[in-house]
DNA sequence: TTTAATTACGAAATCGTTTTCGTACTCTTC
DNA sequence: GAAGAGTACGAAAACGATTTCGTAATTAAA
């Protein structure tokens, strides 16, 4: 009596377990009456399919995962929402895969996922752009997935991204226009495509309005805490004149207001600031941060949507189309933090 | 050639396919010999184990469950840091599930779940008190759970809380020593054991200082974002004399500064407010916060710990013991948001 | 009335593992 | 040298669904 299965069902009904398989899909080849009888009897044993045994034989598992380098980050978990808005939807199961920034320990979960665990995959690549094997396996072996924000350009997937370049070029050029004169990029590593899409429109702007590159400072303070908060700390000082310092991401912009009340810079009289960045509480900081914001929600939910798409047309043959390309815009907020 | 299994492998070696099984699984019946060949070519053809095919027959996935009210919010991910470190150790898996704060939600997804697709769950309840005939049914058919931070009591299942009570406490004897004449407590609604076991704590201090009732505020705000809004910016005016705000969660606290900043209403002057918060910004608000801070990736890997020796013990007879109800400290962080 | 098609079901194979029994064979032990 | 113990493997039965073929019975068409 421990678990209600077909089998079970089949006996109770006087059918085979055929019949009742069909039944309970809704089989034209059942007629409504035995249907009907299936179907009550099932709801009233309290009956579940074994998602072992269904995933088994359909060769599917209902289920995608979603690897990204951390969670506790206001612009991962928002993405995350958004999957889970599509997933959920579709009847889909979402597995969370947490690569910690470490490019071994993602191969390493794509690696697994090659079992056919799930029929997709969302990837916000931690990986160095030389290390891209473990995306071509996935390819071979013909599993769907999707980068979102952090994708690896050199491999045939899906990218849902956003205007990294243009934002960045914005933000760097209303820093030129803050009357800053010395401008610093804070940037987790050079491995990563949005972050150095991003770099990329802010050198362009500087050097559009051909700022001396003398007063270019590159900062890469990496994504090890501790580490990443001396980098910068040495970095301001001595303090440069009349800084403006973009950030590419939300966590080295909170690391730059601590140490700036730890030795005591104030901003924005003697730094400026702007940064990527999706924290609730951008507007009640001290001072309030001007940002870069990623419509984390939107991201989360096309990707998702591109990927089971993708799931959808496996096997069929594909369209000879250009590969789904979406890019998003971000938007900008002025503070105070980057007041004249 | 699509897919390497035990089948094809068994084939190239000239071997049984329990042999192979065996071998793989390093069984005493096979010498070592034997098990070198086959674990070499297991390597060289990429041999991956079928997942579904092993849940099936040894009735066991490897996965477990995380079924939260949100996610956007840092001490949930928080959380799930804690229990991801701990899954990924064990290597399970981890699927993920939002309630949004929906009862009927969450009792749909715990439902689901009855069909064996994972081996354990851990629960931040967001269901109501007089609702919990879906965790009975959790443990009729044998499925290990652990609630974490909101808990159902009247379920027997092991829990990871933290001293709600004594913090709450703590932080509203904080607040009348700070000169407040009213006070206010900020709820998501009276049916969240953590909230109310806050709560408590916030009443019982007043009561022992003998706060006049009338002086007294509860104000259940809801877990509508807009609604919930309203109701705090009416409930702000007229402002009190001297409010301390309690707020039992991070989210209200951050609209409650929204809202001071529109209404012109001076923190600390007019209102002082502290908040159970687990934001990385919190001293960097304007201004800086005073928070109750709940050890949110230990209570993650607690709750997991808990749900793995569960899980483990399955079927053993247990011993006659009271249930695992692990207690955490809250920190408290006195900021100038309480500044007198 | 015969043939063909349709309807409604069942038997059995299958998905890829794991596990329970057997069973040859070798090695002790008295 | 017969009995028992140990070693190293294989056959086959699970696990619980899905799906492919059949096929009897009924209906429709010729």
């Amino acid at each position: 009596m421990e678990n209600m299965n077909i089998k079970k069902l089949a006996k109770e009904l006087n059918l085979s377990v055929s019949t009742v398989s069909k039944a309970l899909h809704d089989s034209y080849e059942i007629k409504a009456e035995t249907k009907e009888k299936v179907l009550a009897l099932a709801k009233q044993l309290n009956y579940q399919p074994n998602p072992f045994a269904s995933s088994l034989r359909r060769n599917s598992s209902k289920t995608i995962a979603v690897v990204i380098p951390e969670i506790a980050h206001n612009f991962f978990s928002l993405v995350i929402n958004g999957i889970e808005s599509i997933a959920e939807e579709l009847k889909y199961h979402v597995l969370i895969y947490i690569t910690h920034e470490i490019p071994e320990k993602e191969e390493q979960i794509i690696r697994h996922l090659l079992n056919g665990r799930v029929d997709g995959i969302l990837i916000s690549s931690s990986g160095t752009s030389n290390n891209n094997a473990h995306y071509h396996e996935l390819v071979q072996k013909g599993i769907p997935f999707v980068f979102f924000d952090r994708a690896n350009f050199d491999v045939d997937a899906p990218r849902v991204t956003t205007d990294d370049y243009q934002a960045g070029f914005q933000a760097t050029e209303h820093l030129i226009k803050s009357q800053c004169k010395h401008f610093a990029f804070l940037s987790l590593s050079n491995q990563m495509s949005a972050i150095n899409h991003r770099k990329d429109g802010f050198l362009a702007a500087l050097n559009q309005y051909q700022i001396e590159p003398s007063h270019v400072h590159i900062i890469e303070a990496g994504t090890d805490e501790t580490l990443s908060f001396q980098i910068i700390r040495d970095s301001l000082q001595p303090l440069p004149e009349s800084l403006g310092i973009f950030s590419s991401v939300e966590k080295l912009a909170i690391q730059t207001y601590h140490i700036c009340k730890e030795i005591n810079i104030r901003i924005p009289k003697q730094l400026k600031i702007i940064s990527f960045s999706n924290l609730p509480t951008a507007a009640l900081l001290n001072p309030a941060l001007s940002t870069l914001t990623q419509p984390a929600f939107s991201i989360g939910k096309e990707a998702a949507l591109l990927l089971f798409q993708s799931i959808k047309n496996k096997g069929k043959i594909q369209p000879i189309t250009t590969l789904p390309n979406v890019v998003l815009k971000s938007t900008i907020f002025i503070r105070e933090s980057t007041k004249m």
